[in-house]
DNA sequence: CCGTTAACCTGAGAGC
DNA sequence: TGCTCTCAGGTTAACG
C-alpha cells in the first residue's frame, strides 16, 4: 500500500488520538505478521504513554515514555483504524465491506477509544526498541528522506559512482533514498522524461537535478492530496487519498501520453518483479 | 560488495 | 457462475 505520502497521512491522522494517552490494554488477535509480534508486546505497552508519533521513511515510530519505542511498518496493505468506543465497531466506515474483521491483528485500548491495526497481506510488522530506535536495523540503514535537504545532487552523484543499476531500481532502493515506492518512482521518471531502464551512471547532471526536483514536487503534492488510493489505502479515519487522479503513467497502460503533442500510448512492462509504466517517446532511452 | 530473484500473504480482476 | 492465472503502494534473505 503505502509509500511516503500515505504513511505521512497515516501519522497525521492517528497522532491526535494517541499523544499522551495512557495504554489500558493491548489485544493481539493474530501475531503472525511479517515478524511475529513478541509475546511481551502487550505487557511492554500496558500503562505506558505514547510520547510522540513520527514518520521515518515508510516507518512509523511510536515513542514511549521510558526511552523506548515501537517501530511499525504498514507493508503493502497495513492500515490503522481509530475506533471511538468499542461499541462503534460496526458503525460508519468500519462497516465498509473492504475492512474485514479477520484482518484486524492488533488493538490498543485507551480510556475512551482504541486503535486497530488491520493488514490483509500481513507484510507489515511491529518491533520493540528498548534503546535508541534510530540505531535499530531498519532505521539505521535508510538513506536520506526524499523530501530532505540531504537528498541533493552531490549526494546523488557520490552514491551512484561505481554502480551499475537502472535509475528505477536506484530510486526504489531505500538505502539510497528513503520513502519512494513503485507508484511515485514511475511518476517521477515520467515527469523528468527519463527511461526507467537508463543506467544511473549514464545520467547527466541536468537529469539528476530534474529527478530530485520532481521527486520533491510529486511527493509534496501527493501528501497535499492525502496520498493515493489504488485498492484499499485509507487513512485512519476512513478517508481515501486523491492523488491517484493525478497519475500521468501509473495504472495508465494504453492511455494517451499527457505530454502535449505526443501521440504515443503509455506502456507497461514487468521488470524486477515490479511494473514500469512509461511513454516510449518522451522517455526514450 | 553488488544486483537480481524469490518468498512472505490475501484478494481483485481478467480470461476462459 | 466458477475456475485458474497474474498481479498488487514493500522488504529482505539468498543467490550468482
Amino acid at each position: 500500500m503505502p509509500e511516503l505520502p500515505e504513511v505521512e497521512i497515516t501519522v497525521r491522522s492517528i497522532k491526535k488520538y494517541l499523544l499522551n494517552q495512557k495504554i489500558k490494554r493491548v489485544a493481539i488477535y493474530n501475531p503472525k505478521l511479517r515478524y511475529r509480534i513478541p509475546k511481551n508486546f502487550s505487557k511492554f505497552l500496558k500503562n505506558k504513554k505514547i510520547k510522540s508519533v513520527t514518520r521515518k521513511s515508510k516507518f512509523i515510530i511510536f515513542e514511549i515514555d521510558n526511552d523506548s519505542a515501537i517501530i511499525s511498518h504498514l507493508g503493502m496493505t497495513g492500515r490503522y483504524i481509530i475506533v471511538k468506543t468499542k461499541f462503534s465497531l460496526d458503525a460508519s466506515f468500519y462497516n465498509k465491506k473492504e475492512i474485514i474483521k479477520k484482518h484486524n491483528h492488533l488493538e490498543i485500548f485507551f480510556k475512551k477509544h482504541s486503535i486497530i491495526y488491520n493488514d490483509i497481506r500481513k507484510f507489515g510488522f511491529f518491533k520493540i526498541c528498548k534503546n535508541n530506535y534510530k540505531k535499530s536495523f531498519h532505521i539505521n540503514n535508510l538513506g536520506p528522506d526524499v523530501i530532505s535537504k540531504q537528498f541533493n545532487t552531490k549526494y546523488f552523484i557520490s552514491f551512484v559512482s561505481g554502480r551499475n543499476l537502472s535509475i528505477k531500481n536506484l530510486l526504489m532502493n531505500q538505502k539510497f533514498v528513503a520513502g519512494l515506492g513503485n507508484i511515485y518512482v514511475n511518476e517521477i521518471l515520467y515527469s523528468a522524461k527519463i527511461n526507467p531502464n537508463k543506467k544511473s551512471k549514464n545520467l547527466t547532471y541536468d537529469e539528476i537535478k530534474k529527478i530530485i526536483f520532481y521527486a520533491t514536487k510529486i511527493i509534496r503534492a501527493a501528501i497535499k492530496y492525502g496520498g493515493s488510493t489504488i485498492l484499499n489505502y485509507h487513512n485512519s479515519e476512513g478517508k481515501t487519498g486523491s492523488y491517484q487522479d493525478k497519475f500521468k503513467v501509473y495504472n495508465r497502460e494504453g492511455k494517451n501520453c499527457c505530454t502535449p503533442g505526443c501521440k504515443k500510448k503509455i506502456i507497461k512492462k514487468l521488470k524486477n518483479g515490479r511494473s514500469q509504466f512509461y511513454c516510449p517517446e518522451c522517455q526514450e532511452i
